[in-house]
DNA sequence: TATGAATGAGCCTTCATTCAT
DNA sequence: TATGAATGAAGGCTCATTCAT
């Protein structure tokens, strides 16, 4: 559950296995119960430490959940994303695009969890900080990919591309958010396979679901 | 110091000053800080009760907050939305469908944040009961809506209406919770009024956004 | 439970079931838990009446607790005992008071409990009351019995009257305080029937324990 | 309150200054109130500790009155008693007993007051332990005495060696609860001293009472 | 670095009691 | 007589945090 791996950078050898163990338990504990819902002493006794500790590595509560929320930022980054987008047409580029970013999600559901909640709380501060982190990252992204295409005379000039992003990106939300609530509705076939949502989601934003008529 | 004389000329209204001034700052406390950064001190206090009334009318805290989600659950729910679709064809329900939608969850906004909290939320036993209560409603409909249009020939038969029921919820939903968020993006124009966000929607839903080249 | 034939006395007709099933329901729990660990609402919710009520019927849960000792009081009191005690021997007599006096005990184990549990109440105002009202009666008669065995040449005159009253008392007391612990013991075959205790004892404190000698 | 000097000099003393203070404050609370009867608040003033430092020595108030009933339990037990019993008759030795069983019980009055409440409870899960931990060892011990005597011939072998040793512990224990109230009763001469009442005690239960006709 | 002990503030809950009806 | 609503005080317990070691 600890990953000591993660001394490969080992600039700050000090920090040891103390720090990584408490921001290891601390990002399950924050992402399963939301900031209020999480206690240092649950943390400290996951990560088999003494609660005291917490304080000297990251000073608060908030701190340390600053620090998870740091730490989740970059797993969740589009640059860290791994495979990169690359295909000759944008229709072929939103495909991919609208699958890696579901995988990604479902790859850190911790992270999305926590940035989720962050964007229900009220007068969070650090929405700021996450929009630009997380959210900016993917929707620039997205909008650029659109723009492309319509200079490409690939996509419609009459689109919005930010709308297309959110569409897409808020059709990715929603699933992850309420996949095992449609898995007991009836007409639901598609979550079972990611993919396939991924595929038939791409489909109907790039065609329509209208019959072409003229 | 609760409005005697409003409530005297009502119906039988009287069971229920207390609670319903309870009810009704809960209501806004678990929407706004949710249900573990909600203190029943602060709940007491706006609601000008004291604070052991609460346990009087609804027993904990935990009883409460169903009491507050039962609430929620009818106001949110699609039998009561007030304004009934009713257009010719599909393409003209479904874009009603989004706007009335999303109309309703800004008209609402505590509602749909607790509940999509209770989305994010691990291991909610009243996960169901919400389901069921709100989710199931909306998405029913539109699955019912889209097989109409596609037996009328108006939907292609390829589209799996399922996916396309997420698809639109979803992205109401997502500029629902972000949509502070995006004002703040660049290429953002469509935040400022939420009906232009459902137009442009939709019509990227219906039609696709691929330029018709055959 | 709860006996509704208190009635029988119809001098107040008027203090009705309510306050005959409030003190019904108060002495048991009052003997069972003890004063602090009673609960005015779990007497309320065994009487079937509403809380409120209580304070109608008696002031205040000291008040109760009043109310139901002094009902505990005239149950336990050697003249109401019933079976009067007549012998022409002393020792038949303390045979006789041995055995009643146990099983007067046995006949109301709450009211005893009650009484137990006051005795070891550091500060009771109460304790005097309860004195006069339940121990005094059944001191006094023993040792009046003693005395008159001494008169009459019966019991040994370097016998302390008071001293045999105490350990007689005492032993009755213990063994109904302690009767499902002693069970769990080897060596004890007494504590089934009840009799055989009594008779036990009263031969022991009779006749003594060491062989005669001389 | 507590002695900080004195522990200072002890050897490994240190750890349980606050818990010792705890524990000690909670001895007189419980014993003199009872459990329900006693507040946290209340014992935590007194050990001159903050209140959440008794959940963190002993969990919870349960925890902290079982502490207290074992500590008291090693108090009671006869093999802490001290004195040991020996004598050559085994009539000597039941005096023995009765007077240092007395004078132990006036040594820990708060040992007993605790023990005793918990014999009066109706549910007590912890009866039995402290059956075991107290009773026990002195109702054995006593039983195996008179075994002795009956086996040197030197008691009676009519004699219930349990119903001996209910009789000698009840006599001593309802005096020890009555005491105070048996003060204000005429006819009462030995409540001053304990002694004589031991030794009172002692004769009646060896020889009897009656006076020895044949 | 790491820890056990300690703390003040606050939380949920319960209690005995009062009040209006 | 009887009751539901309301309350202030207190109770047990948890929390984030600090301190000495």
């Amino acid at each position: 559950m600890i990953k000591r791996s993660a001394s490969r950078d080992q600039d700050t050898q000090t920090s040891g296995q103390g720090r990584e163990a408490i921001l290891s338990a601390a990002k399950i504990q924050f992402a399963e119960q939301g900031y209020h819902g999480t206690t240092l002493s649950l943390i400290a006794a996951h990560a088999k430490v003494c609660k005291a500790n917490i304080f000297h590595h990251f000073g608060s509560k908030e701190g340390l959940y600053l620090a998870v929320l740091k730490d989740y930022c970059e797993q969740l980054s589009p640059l860290r994303g791994g495979r990169s987008i690359s295909a000759p047409t944008c229709r072929e580029q939103l495909r991919q695009f609208a699958q890696i970013h579901l995988e990604n999600m479902f790859n850190e559901p911790g992270a999305v969890q926590l940035f989720l909640r962050e964007l229900l709380a009220q007068d969070s501060h650090r929405k700021e900080m996450l929009a630009k982190g997380v959210l900016e990252g993917n929707f620039a992204r997205l909008v650029q990919m659109v723009r492309e295409g319509q200079a490409a005379g690939e996509i419609r000039s009459t689109i919005d591309p930010a709308v297309l992003a959110v569409a897409l990106l808020g059709a990715d939300v929603f699933f992850f958010m309420a996949r095992d609530v449609f898995q007991h509705f009836r007409d639901v076939s598609f979550a079972e396979g990611v993919e396939d949502y991924s595929k038939a989601l791409s489909e109907i934003l790039l065609t329509g679901c209208l019959v072409e008529r003229d």
